[in-house]
DNA sequence: GTTGAAAATGAACGGTCGTTCAAGATAAAA
DNA sequence: TTTTATCTTGAACGACCGTTCATTTTCAAC
């Protein structure tokens, strides 16, 4: 190996993935994200081909990101439906002051972006059901520990808990009042059982 | 009046609310509006006023547009609760393809506008909150008609409402599968008695 | 110390952005 | 027919967009 790079490649990705969650892809330009990557766009463009690239590498972070909760949340909890429940609870009421939006970012992107970035979407759209298959998977279990009736569909109750929790989120960015917020939350856990 | 305008305001304003409605505020170009409404800059800006003034306007446009939907399918339904259930199923399932988008306009400016537009995020929060204010009425009626337990909330129940309907378009967004969201549709009106 | 391949730089490109405004077109009033 | 206030036009503005690439810097290998 003659050169080495002197950048964090995974360092400069959660920088711009951040900025990306926040502002979105069209109002993220790429100056913004030289900036807080502190890179220069030769290095920039080098390291991640495009715009459109380092997007889609940065919906991959976001997504790996997310999932790794999940999963901390599962090794966190006995019962699988406390986890889950936890998992919701804590992506809308927390300490949410430094996350970069309330909204997830891969259901920000569905809303922003149109069949002009369709790659994209197809992305965003695959990684979401990552996301539902971890919802399901800790569904079965909940099912399988007697926590919730035999007779309940692991995927059908997937699809609900993931549709609420994107409800619930738009919904906090238009409502901020905390109270009403919890106990919409309650409303909506209440289908497990 | 020495003379008047020769375009028309109100069909201008629905062909750039629609363009905004597809393609979001960032996407849209001045340039791709006076395509779509034929009007060179200089009437557009003596219109409008600016791009954001525009924007406004079409967000109010897009929510008259809404709640008059809400007050036909009130009028067409004995039933408040059935009027609200057609109108929910309408907006997810129905003949959906001459519309701009799957999504509500006033959400998709909620996912992607940040405080950088402080003005027309609180205008889409407002707008968003007469729909609320739409469906607890609605409510309201179902529950003094008896077809709602007498106790429960009518603005309660109407922000679990509002909430399940940005998650369902948002889910539809993400999976099209039809059989799988008329599941979902069920699933999430079942908090209707 | 010299070499040379890889990495980093940043000026510059063509294009598009939102917006302005002087000049031309229009039509009711005189 | 002339006047005149208003509406319409579209070239042009400065700023910023995503991207490129010739140049300079770096540093392991010899």
């Amino acid at each position: 190996m003659v050169n080495s790079a002197k950048y964090d490649r995974q360092d400069a990705l959660a920088k711009a993935t951040n900025l990306f969650w926040e502002k979105g892809f069209h109002a993220t330009s790429m100056r913004n994200i030289q900036d807080a990557v502190d890179m220069r766009p030769g290095s920039i463009y080098a390291c991640f081909g495009s715009k459109e690239g380092l997007f889609k590498e940065a919906l991959h972070h976001y997504a790996d990101g997310t999932l790794a909760v999940i999963r901390q949340q599962m090794q966190s909890h006995d019962s699988p439906l406390d986890a889950l429940k936890s998992f919701v609870r804590c992506l809308i009421t927390d300490q949410r002051q430094d996350v970069p939006s309330d909204l997830c970012m891969l259901v920000k992107t569905l809303a922003e972006l149109t069949e002009d970035n369709a790659e994209l979407l197809t992305e965003a759209r695959q990684l979401i059901r990552l996301v539902e298959d971890a919802f399901a998977e800790l569904l079965q279990q909940a099912i399988d520990a007697g926590e919730l009736d035999a007779d309940k569909d692991a995927r059908r109750l997937a699809r609900l808990i993931q549709m609420q929790v994107m409800g619930l989120r738009s919904y906090a960015r238009a409502n901020k009042d905390q109270a009403q917020l919890e106990q919409l939350i309650d409303d909506a856990l209440s289908c497990l059982a």
